[in-house]
Formats: structure tokens, C-alpha cells, sequence
DNA sequence: TACTTTACTGACCGGTCGGTCAGTACCAGT
DNA sequence: ACTGGTACTGACCGACCGGTCAGTAAAGTA
């Protein structure tokens, strides 16, 4: 319909070079996350793109090579809005948590970006530098910024005081096996497992958990937080 | 060296009809765990099993049947283990839940088969009906067995009363997750994961978490489990 | 020893797919 | 309008691999 350039009515084909390597990423990445990497055909990927399998040669020097363009571009930036969150964050850590795991599951679990991180334990055996990359660049730093959390809140006498390293896995454990189950067992269960649902009984778990106990042989201590509540 | 047979000292192969089928078995087990059911070629089993490739044949009908049947030797029998010890336990739950959690990691996590079930992760959008089967014959079966404690342990006023299928989902996860986890970024994390810490701590804080506990506004029931403690 | 049975071999097939490159045609510069 | 630079095409290559099967030789039989 649309005449795209002055000079024909109906090319076969425009040079859009500065256009392509985002169409590519995103198509790489919807067929990716879909398929999984070995099964993912480049041809596939560049008809999804709108080009041919050698235009992707152009822009990208393997698979391998597109393969991690699209995660360097999808993952970090959401990211690094996370870690902005925490800092600025004042009140209780519950509710921080609170925020960052449901923030989590709307920005990453429950998307697209959600089927990389599967697509990272799947092929990370096979790929050891890439594992490496994303261990470094994504897994490393959001571990970090929960492990954040919980000192903060076991400092202020929020939370009981276990080790932060080890929390921080439990904490995150259940996310991201829930993120693993929607892309690979979910379809196979009966009663699919609702993700609202099993995040709010987690956090539950986690501050009760978490939470200072009263117990016989030593008595409550200081167990009200100190910083103060905002919400 | 050693003479096989009576009729040659040096046959170029023996018939072995009745050790073949384990020793497939093991040679899959332990490529399939190493490389991924994707990437492992059948001429590697075969020659690691000390046979061509058309004797593998002759015992498994297909790539699929094989791992299949590894899938079947090698965890059907330690569910059937865990679910005889689940109905044959008395006394607290909690007890049972420990017992059940760490056999699970001595069985399966900290061992070759822990590899099958990262695998079957792995691999399960591309072969369904693979994950199909996976599913129903080792996830469904696991599941069933830890929400059977988690009933009576609720039942008998020893747990809070959660739901029991979103209970084991997350006391579960964090089990998945830490097997998960050493069959894929383990390698890439400076601070090696200790297992045994990571399972004591993450049994305290769902026992922690699942304890009843003692509100304000509604004062202590009965909290002191009715089955009589064993150990 | 001669014959039969069958466990086992390994060359082969057909389809697949990452990667290549000679050629095509779009478009900017003049 | 012409033309040179280059974005883009798509047929092709070669390696790979699950699966097949005609043939081979080990072991059983008499």
C-alpha cells in the first residue's frame, strides 16, 4: 500500500540498516524464548525479521554472537531499575521485599525477558562463557540486591539474623523456580499453578519465617524494627 | 589380557545379550547427564557401552525410548523408596519432612540422576511428550509425597493450616532449585554453594514459617501436635 | 565338523541446518 | 540520468546425526 521510497512504488526489498539489528534482536529473542536455542532455526529468525538468513550475517557473526546481544539488551536495564529501587527505598524492609518481588514477577517472570533466564539454565552446560556472562551481569547483581534487603532488615532487628547469603538464595529459589515451571512443566499440571497466588503464600512464608520468634529457653529481645514505617 | 571365551583367545566381540540393556542404561545416563539429551550423540553411548551404534538397536527402539527407560531405572525406585517411607513413618512431621528432604538430596540431587532432572528441564518444550511422561511418573508422584506430610502435619495442628498444594510447591522450589543451580551456574559463583547449609537453613525456615503461631488477635489454640514424637 | 541361530557390526541414507558467497538491486552522490 | 558503493538475496555447501539393514561372526546344537 504505502510507497516506502520516492524513487519506486514497489521495491523488493529496502536497505534499512540502522533498522535491523533491533528487528533482528527481537525476533531472535521472541523465537528463542518460544523454541529454545538449539531448536531455534536462523532462518527462522531472519523470515520472522523480514530478511534473509544472509542479511542476519551482516549484523551478527554466528548465532552464538546474536544470542547474546539479546540478552545484553533485555536483561540489564531492568536490572539496574531494581537496584535503583532498593537504594531509594526508606521503611520497612518487608515491604521493600515485598515490592521487589512482585515487581520481579511483573517486569521479568511474567514476560518474555522471564523465557531468557530459562533459556540461560538450559544451555549454560553447553555454553560456559555465556554462562559466565550472564552469571556475572544478571544473576550476581540481583542476588545482590535482595541479599541488601535482608541485612538491612536484619540490622534493624526486622528479621531474625541468619545468614544473609544463604536467605537471599532461599528467597529467590522459589521465584525463579516458578519462572522455570511456567516455561517447562506448567502445561503438563492439571490445576496450573496460579503465579499471584503462590508469590503472596511465599512472601507469607519467607517473613514468618524470617520474623523473630519469641522462644522459651531466650526471651523476646528487641524485635520492633527501627526504621520507620512509610506506607 | 583376559581370555573371554573358550573358543578364542581374542574374539573381535562376545555376545552379551543379557548385560547390554545396563549397560546402555549407564552409558546414557551418564552422557545424557553430561552433555544435555540434545547434544548427545547415540554413536557416543553406543561406543561408550563398548557396542555400535545398530546394537543399541536392537534393545531401545529410539533416542526417546533409551532415555525413557533411564528415567525409569534410575528414579522410579527412590520414589518408591521415599513413598514407603512417608507411609510407614509415625511421629512428627517434622521429623519426616527432614528425613524426606535429605534422603532426596543423598538419592537424587547429589548424584548422577540429579543431572536427569535438570535435563528434563531443559529439554522439555522441545520433546512434550517426553515432559509429559517426566511429569506424571516423577514430578506428580514427588509432589504427592511431600503434600501427603504436609496434610497430616496441618491435620494434626503441627503446621499452620496453608494450602497444602502451594506448600509443597515452595517447599520444594528451593530443593529443585539448589539441583538446578549445581548442574548449571554453580561453576560461575566464587562462594561455591554448600548444600548441607542451604538444606538446614531452608528446613528451619519453612518449619519456622509453618509453625502456628501465637496472634494477637487471636489467642494460642492448640498448637502441640497430637501424634506422639518418636525419636 | 557342519549346520543353524542370532547378537552384533558398520556402511549407508535422508533430512537438517549453520554458515558462505557470487550475484542482484536499492539508493545516495553527482 | 547515470553510476558506484553496498545492503541484501537465496542457492548452495558440507558436516552432522538419528535411524536402517544386509552382512558377519560368535555361540549353540548334534
Amino acid at each position: 500500500m504505502s510507497v516506502k521510497t520516492v524513487t519506486r512504488p514497489e521495491a523488493r526489498w529496502t536497505r534499512r540498516k540502522d533498522d535491523r539489528p533491533a528487528e533482528l534482536l527481537s525476533a531472535a529473542l521472541s523465537l528463542f524464548v518460544e523454541k529454545g536455542y538449539t531448536a531455534t532455526r536462523l532462518d527462522d529468525i531472519a523470515r520472522q525479521a523480514g530478511v534473509s538468513k544472509g542479511t542476519l550475517y551482516l549484523y551478527y557473526a554466528s548465532k552464538e554472537d546474536l544470542f547474546k546481544a539479546v540478552v545484553r539488551t533485555g536483561l540489564v536495564p531492568t536490572l539496574e531499575r531494581g537496584e535503583r529501587l532498593v537504594e531509594e527505598h526508606t521503611g520497612a524492609m518487608a515491604d521493600l521485599l515485598e515490592q521487589v518481588l512482585f515487581g520481579w514477577w511483573g517486569a521479568v517472570g511474567d514476560n518474555p525477558l522471564g523465557g531468557i533466564s530459562k533459556l540461560m539454565f538450559s544451555e549454560s552446560q553447553n555454553f560456559p562463557d555465556l554462562a559466565r556472562f550472564y552469571h556475572a551481569e544478571v544473576i550476581s547483581r540481583g542476588h545482590r540486591l535482595v541479599q541488601r534487603i535482608l541485612e538491612r532488615g536484619i540490622a534493624n532487628g526486622e528479621f531474625v539474623a541468619i545468614d544473609p547469603e544463604l536467605g537471599t538464595r532461599l528467597v529467590l529459589a522459589p521465584l525463579v523456580h516458578l519462572l522455570l515451571w511456567r516455561h517447562s512443566f506448567d502445561v503438563c499440571d492439571v490445576h496450573r499453578l496460579d503465579p499471584g497466588r503462590y508469590l503472596r503464600q511465599h512472601l507469607e512464608m519467607i517473613l514468618n519465617g524470617l520474623r523473630p520468634r519469641v522462644t522459651r529457653t531466650k526471651p523476646a529481645g528487641r524485635v520492633r524494627h527501627r526504621e520507620a514505617k512509610v506506607s
